[in-house]
DNA sequence: CAGTGGTCTAGACCACCAT
DNA sequence: TGGTGGTCTAGACCACTGC
């Protein structure tokens, strides 16, 4: 008789932990509410609560939730001023001044092959395009595109960006339910194009630094692709490793 | 009577790790040595064996020290192959092939005010100077000048680099007990300046991803600067932002 | 097979927050 | 003051490594 795979299970916490991320991902507990006591999950998941909360121990490190003592568990929001700008690396050499929003353009277009392939669509299925600048000192520094699946961002246009009072990732999540968790992105310098060139008030050819991010939801299902040029003469981009 | 300050400590776990580490920066285990197993760490501290597994586990997300199942908990060190180009965030496009290193300098020189100020060393104070080239499929790809404190890297010559296999950060390691931990970078589009441009056989002003870096050692003390310039015509700088 | 880290449980006590 | 998360302890059992 074969033996039967024994079946390596991944461990409790894992096994409530990718729970809990799909409790999120469907959208039981939305972004700023409170979660249950960890008492309550662990009734919930039959475990003891300290294996509950070596879950929501890794859900803290990864910014799905965030714990306040005393208070609660609480999802992530990117309406939290903490996290309005935790996915632009793009720093003032001087460390001052803040970035105002500026739209270019919003339109409903097909999928290019690039497009798709990142986005694990097919070739020609809509997306929605947005265009803008990021002004720091009414100066251009950020010239942004990004493409969006418009089976997830249904009725996104200029209008809603526009009456949108914060940043994008905080509309997206409140208006579509999209919250963003993790980005990759992929970074090379680059001389501006005539286009790139005008909007960012440099000359041609001006050397630009080109990231190229692939943004995820719950589930590590990718729902953002955007092509960012920074004009990188009195801003960088910081990066920490370890 | 003034009420005496209460003096909020760290927690326990928090104060072994502090222990920890000091004891790491002091040489009492060396990259590659076993630390003592979690019950014998528990003594020694006077505490219970899961609040020292608590400060290993942080330690182990710091890549300070690596766990083995079975094995025991060892010092993270650079001539690990999987640590090889922990700090290297440049992959090529089509994600194929290594690099190769060409040595081009190695002096002792005095620290200009910028490399001071870095370093936290008084200017004019006497560092190494090391320039190099990396090349993958015999293209010159990263032009790398670092800069180190010649108190921690004294008898750091050319040929000591030449005659030492692995990657740099390992020499540093098994040479000068110096094991860097940690790293920021400050990231930018350049121009080619002519000597760059000649080394990475680019035209003049070629946009070059320019990556300047200080590198920190145990205890969060900074030992190296480095400037790169990365030809990312074929390459680029991969990041993960969560 | 002895020793190591990995998982899971159970419970005590504390610090903090809201009411 | 009651409920929450944060710390710390104690111990059982398992999985893996290396002799």
């Amino acid at each position: 008789m074969p033996s039967t795979k024994p079946r390596p299970l991944a461990p409790l916490y894992e096994q409530i932990r990718q729970l809990i991320v799909a409790a999120l991902a469907a959208g039981e507990w939305r972004p700023g509410d409170a979660l249950p006591s960890e008492a309550a999950l662990a009734e919930r998941f039959g475990a003891s609560p300290g294996t509950v909360r070596r879950a929501l121990d890794e859900l803290t490190a990864e910014h799905l939730v965030e714990r306040r003592q005393g208070s609660g568990t609480f999802v992530s929001t990117h309406a939290a001023p903490r996290q309005q700008f935790r996915f632009l690396r793009l720093v003032a050499d001087d460390a001052a001044g803040s970035f105002t929003r500026e739209l270019l353009g919003c339109r409903r277009m097909r999928a290019t092959a690039e497009v798709a392939r990142a986005l694990g669509l097919r070739t020609a299925e809509p997306v929605i395009e947005v265009r803008r600048l990021l002004h720091r000192r009414d100066r251009p520094v950020v010239l942004d595109e990004l493409w969006l699946p418009e089976r997830h961002f249904e009725g996104l246009t200029a209008d809603v960006i526009r009456n949108h009072p914060g940043a994008l990732y905080a509309l997206f999540e409140a208006r579509f339910g999209v919250h963003m968790v993790r980005a990759e992105e992929k970074l090379r310098a680059l001389a501006a194009a005539p286009e790139a060139a005008r909007l960012l008030q440099v000359p041609e050819g001006e050397p630009l630094l080109s990231v190229e991010r692939l943004a995820y939801t719950y589930g590590d299902r990718p729902v953002e692709l955007r092509r960012g040029l920074y004009h990188t003469s009195a801003d960088h981009y910081r990066n920490e490793l370890n």
